[in-house]
DNA sequence: AATGAATGAGCTTTCATTCAT
DNA sequence: AATGAATGAAAGCTCATTCAT
């Protein structure tokens, strides 16, 4: 006969019964809010399920009754990370700015998102360790992200038109370009902060890398050939 | 009486029966190549110990006789991923070569190097998933790469010196900058192939982009500020 | 946001949408039917629910709504399973022949049906493998067969009295005798079948085994001790 | 802080500490003697590996170790039932006695082997009901059971060439003849004991029957056709 | 009477690692 | 120095069942 909490009625080291959330959408939300944290932390193979579970107000299996495994719950929080970034770019309302401004503001725009979102970034990251399988296999991330070049293509081609642009490049390799500058920083933050020794986190340096990055895509941009 | 497995009647988690390498510093390199592709491919935490040791001819056991655990396996395979890169850094000469010159040439063999060794790419993007935790352990890492922040800041000194180069920037930044340009495109070819419907293998798009790369990079530098 | 299996867009659990039946007869039975199925080729314990329910045009839930329990549908499906051969059997009019020939028609029945009804077969050797608790714990099966004795108690007795049978025997013998030649053939075809390669579904070999099982219990009965 | 049993270190809920048996081949023994009777009693689906490892000196990790999987396992204890059987049925030595003596003794021995084995039984049944999918899979079992059919063949080529047995069968046929009368009492002895209220455990009731199989299969091996 | 949503308990299996020589 | 055998701990997942209206 095991002692029993006389509040609880449970023994003193059970896990505290979840609370019946009776809002499955806030719980589905609530699994994947944790989820994203734990995944962008450990990656697929590393983020635990039942560490998920210990940090919502579920079970671990409530997380198999919403998202039937872990793989695909990885998924949807993929999914979510890039509609995440994806939202934003899209309300910018850069045809209101002129060719050289708008640029500027998009790639600050992206290097900012980035910085502040460092477990997209991180997601990212883990989903080209895996291949981009789970890209590959949802339509849901592949239309999401198609405005995206569209953006580019536009500013491109206004830009272009205007003289103000000189290189006819394809949109693809400039929203490269951008990414990489802003991916990379995040990314590669600890392994390249640690081996060269400077703190990536400091504002400083962030304001002048984010500086250097816009003016040399500018740059590259109203150069010619 | 055989009973475990049919196919080749060993117990299910024995390794295929080695052959006594006899040479222990071969055997040592053999798992540190085979540890190198299993972690590329799928991570610290997704990377099998068991897989390694079956493509090796060697036991698992023998792996933790070396190498003690996995971590530290990983750790090690980690330190030779980074030693390679900076062995060939070392060795390119850019004294003998003007500044722009030796500018370009620093670029364009980063980003060969990356395209050339995508292992190392998914390494060090796994090391950061792991908030580089090996390599602030290890002094190995950390000096193996201090010379490159040198060739980085002595092309530089000489650059602006000789009225090559207009900007007085970090060294870091540089090295960030091309860096970010030529890892991206590896790390994150699989997303970014994917979602944006370009083949990074595709040799014509690399030219094309090994060029830009370059361009911007030179550009950035001898445009002043 | 729909979470969840991207086939369905439903919680995993759950069964695809059923229609309302309204008819509760009908959908016990046919819950009852399907339920046959699946526990003749799974067993009690391999027997699905969720199997049973997706087969059926209703939910888990009813499942339980009209039988309580897993353990007791498969009792329902077992009393109803015995129900069959007994209803044929009674309806033989046996009397009507002479005591060999009626002998023959019901080896001959009993041959036929364990033939036709396989999944019968297979229940109740599953039930023997629980055991027979169900069959212990059922007033109704112990009551749908107790007549089966009695038609060859009555048959027996007939053939002793005119003669034909020289041997009396237990009633419950000659029904063992008739029931294991019949229903071994079907019980255990497949073991059978694969060890001693023989096709025990060849029309032929079925012929030809059908006239030997009722020719040797004939024979049996009409011999002297 | 747990409270310890100062006799074993261990706190006093915990599962006692298996004594390491220093002898694997024994304990794969031990693993197979208890895996038969947990399948025998509860099928493959219903036998659990933990209620397997709880009764052996093992843990359930090494039934995984040793074994591989449960499926396996139950494979291999398929097979040893099998071998069981045809092992002593090979040492009849049926070729000293006369062909009516010799089917005779070959009857009782079924009889008696199955009467002793309800295990092996209940294995075979089960396995019916899984479609003899891993008898299907196993070469052993099959080569195993082949001599039986010899010596029946064998038999039967004997008594017929000396005029005792007047019907030339199907050596299968009889094979299933004399396995049907002496599986079936032990297969459904618990429904159809229960159903026609029999105790089929009886020795009085065991003899007659056994009498009755004997000479009804010798009958009608010597009667013509 | 009928049912959508939720879930406790326990399953098989995996994996890095240590035991013992 | 080298290694075959063994293993603790936990992981992902399944299943019959109950909650709550």
């Amino acid at each position: 006969m095991k002692p029993v909490d006389p509040a609880t009625n449970l023994p003193p080291d059970a896990a505290p019964r979840p609370v019946r959330s009776r809002d499955p959408e806030r719980t589905k939300q609530d699994i994947l809010d944790v989820a994203t944290l734990e995944f962008a932390a450990h990656g697929l193979a590393g983020g635990r399920v039942d560490a998920i579970a210990a940090k919502t107000q579920t079970t671990k299996r409530m997380i198999y009754y919403y998202f039937e495994s872990k793989e695909n719950l990885y998924a949807l929080v993929l999914e979510r990370a890039y509609a995440g970034i994806r939202r934003i770019e899209e309300h910018m309302d850069l045809d209101r700015l002129d060719p050289e401004t708008a640029l500027r503001r998009l790639v600050e725009f992206t290097f900012d998102y980035h910085e502040a979102h460092p477990e997209f970034v991180r997601l990212v990251a883990i989903e080209n360790i895996h291949n981009a399988e789970h890209v590959k296999a949802s339509l849901a991330v592949r239309e999401t992200n198609r405005p995206a070049l569209m953006v580019v293509k536009h500013l491109l081609a206004r830009g272009l038109q205007e003289g103000v642009f000189k290189r006819n490049i394809d949109p693809a390799d400039l929203h490269l370009m951008i990414s990489a500058l802003c991916f990379y920083r995040v990314s590669n933050r600890q392994t390249f902060g640690t081996i060269f020794e400077c703190d990536l986190n400091d504002p400083k340096i962030r304001e002048r890398q984010r500086r250097m990055i816009t003016d040399s895509v500018a740059l590259f941009m109203m150069s010619a050939d």
